[in-house]
DNA sequence: CCTTACTGTGTCCGGTAGACACATTAAAGT
DNA sequence: ACTTTAATGTGTCTACCGGACACAGTAAGG
């Protein structure tokens, strides 16, 4: 597994020649998942875009987790390049950019949760993201879980705005809002402050990955000023290892 | 479909007693999802905890979709029960409350995902959280964006840190560690911050969620005390509508 | 030239969600 | 009391899914 994930090509010898190759499958599962959602993804389906049958895949893959893996990491793709900044505006940049990716790959955020292993491009986007909080004092742990913050936004907020092609029963955000409605209206004094809260709201849009992103970094800033900035590469408690 | 999450007990007029209820079938399928996961309901497994077939669940729900909507709104619950507290420690206990709800049943990260129709205790759940904020002087908009924020770092943590009964691959946190490590073993020179990040860990866990929650309440609280407070009820801006 | 490792294929299995026709049941209308 | 009728549960059937496994063909190494 972690060999199809950062393993470069296969070391050919004898036999005849494969028809295709992982890349090539990854490439056909990342399209279909794109154009019809990730439930839309199946071996068969995948083989009728490649000219093999679906047994054959698993000539080049394990088992279907993995495949979607290796599409996941691989759809992901490396964190953009970007000009030096400082640490907000780099984690601001970095943030849009994630939110980014998840809008162009939809299906990323249902394939990428839960404990799996890493590939190497999500852990250039961890990379990219620690760089920007290096010279911040915060120590190790403080940036893994400031950059997880970060993340659970973005992936939530993509989650909400985003429309699945595939997968989720159809309903658009016009549905939701008017089921609501109707439900705030016939069960009135249940949810008097959501009520309160839905008749004040104004029509712009994706606000919420704004306000959320800046009360984190707000809250991120009131941390780092507590914090004697060192340089890059010294802590401030060298502890080695974990537990 | 918004009937069966909103709607009472049927309205039973002729032909014979039903052998089950709906409400029979939620409480199947949500003992299968906690001891086995969300993947190991299927509507077979659930008609072999009932005294009926399969097909006759068809007769109670409309499909699986909707099965599970109804099931993730029962297990969800209510908010408990908690005193009035300043809006900060409010949200705390709110945040913690939820976190708990997640940790008992993990599936929920599963099926509560996307845009989908919302059943009435998850709306208490919202507006709980919205009525710690009610005097804080925040718009409605921002007190939904405060709550989604919230809600978006407590679900990817309990993402994180919950064991997952089926569903995933098996992988221990361990697992994921010892995986890492041997690539930054390997990738010597590709993560540098990544390598120190992990390096300066200390063995506690969970804390992501206290760090991220503090930070989110410090920006919070940037926010809150910009804004003059008002009474409960009286909008600073009243727009009516959306859009 | 032959052996051997590798690739792709076809068949098969157990599982899934759901459509549909059917017999049975019990309440409503007469 | 009898008939009508709507609702319930059942069995069968289809179309998928992931994957195990045996088998035939291919191409490189000895």
């Amino acid at each position: 597994m972690t060999e199809l994930l950062w393993g470069g090509p296969p070391s050919r010898s004898r036999g005849p020649k494969p028809a295709i190759t992982l890349a090539e499958i990854a490439a056909a599962g990342i399209a279909i998942a794109d154009a019809e959602g990730l439930d839309a993804v199946s071996m068969q389906r995948i083989a009728g875009e490649l000219p093999v049958t679906k047994m054959a895949l698993y000539r080049h893959v394990p088992g279907k987790t993995e495949l979607v893996a290796v599409m996941s990491d691989i759809a992901m793709g490396p964190p953009p390049d970007r000009p030096d900044l400082p640490w907000r505006e780099a984690l601001h940049t970095w943030a849009l950019d994630l939110y980014d990716g998840f809008t162009r790959h939809p299906w990323l955020l249902q394939s990428t949760i839960g404990r799996r292993l890493l590939g190497p491009n999500e852990l250039l986007w961890m990379e990219r993201g620690l760089a920007a909080l290096a010279g911040t004092g915060l120590t190790g742990g403080e940036q893994l879980d400031s950059i997880l913050l970060i993340t659970s936004l973005v992936r939530n907020l993509a989650q909400q705005s985003t429309t699945f092609p595939g997968h989720t029963t159809g309903l658009t955000e016009e549905d939701m809002l008017r089921s609501l409605a109707e439900i705030l209206a016939t069960e009135a004094g249940r949810f008097p402050h959501l009520a309160t809260a839905m008749r004040t709201l104004s029509g712009s849009e994706n606000q919420g990955l704004e306000f959320g992103l800046q009360r984190i970094l707000d809250g991120l800033d009131l941390l780092v000023r507590g914090r004697v900035a060192v340089p890059d590469g010294i802590e401030t408690f060298p502890i080695e290892g974990r537990g």
